[in-house]
DNA sequence: CATGGGATTGACT
DNA sequence: GTCAATCCCATGC
């Protein structure tokens, strides 16, 4: 595997279409204080359609949304989880890319600390379990993923390592058909089912 | 102000 | 396979 440095993401990075975007990050870096990520699964959102939370419109909960790209939308699923997302598209436009699993890459004891669980490929394999692994919570939201307390970085691995497959996104009841969920297919790190 | 529905997970049958 | 936990917030009266 050739290993090459995680580079910032710049603002401008997040600022092109949302299905873009989302495929791009695989391979990506996410990192939140001693713990790090490599991203092997996303998913798209945006608000001309039903199952983003922006179709709605600005609302206090959507206007992250809304606000200009390189930011951070956090909200509670569930009443449990905190999701991560990344804010896309230019201000004006309500999109997002989902965060949905990682393969651990840096703080791995810390992850199964919080997490209370030895598996590697079970830390973050799943959008609320990859924000309490990296001790990422509702505080995050609005904050910038550019120079803020959660940063991504650039594919550690070469462009032609990371293969990419598609298909529905997981958990909506609406715009179900859309195949806007991305993932490095076969890893042991990604969502159930896996791609 | 009351209600209801989730971009989930883990435990259990 | 089923199901409960738990809370933010959009919606409607």
């Amino acid at each position: 595997m050739a290993s090459r440095r995680s580079a910032p993401l710049g603002a401008i990075y997040f600022a092109r279409p949302v299905l873009e975007v989302a495929e791009a990050m695989l391979g990506c870096v996410v990192r939140h204080g001693a713990t790090a990520g490599v991203i092997v699964e996303t998913e798209a959102y945006h608000d001309s359609e039903a199952a983003c939370h922006a179709h709605v419109g600005v609302t206090p909960r959507t206007h992250i949304l809304f606000g200009p790209p390189g930011r951070a939308y956090v909200y509670r699923s569930y009443g449990i989880h905190a999701l991560l997302n990344a804010v896309c598209e230019p201000e004006g436009v309500g999109a997002a890319v989902l965060i949905r699993a990682l393969e651990p890459l840096e703080g791995i004891e810390l992850m199964r600390e919080r997490r209370g669980l030895e598996r590697v490929e079970d830390l973050c394999s799943g959008p609320g379990k990859l924000t309490q692994a990296l001790g990422i919570e509702l505080r995050e939201n609005g904050t910038s993923l550019v120079d803020g307390p959660v940063r991504f970085g650039s594919p550690v691995r070469a462009r032609p390592e990371i293969e990419i497959g598609a298909g529905p996104r997981i958990g909506i009841t609406k715009a179900a058909d859309l195949p806007w969920r991305f993932a490095a297919p076969g890893n042991r790190s990604v969502s159930r089912p896996r791609l």
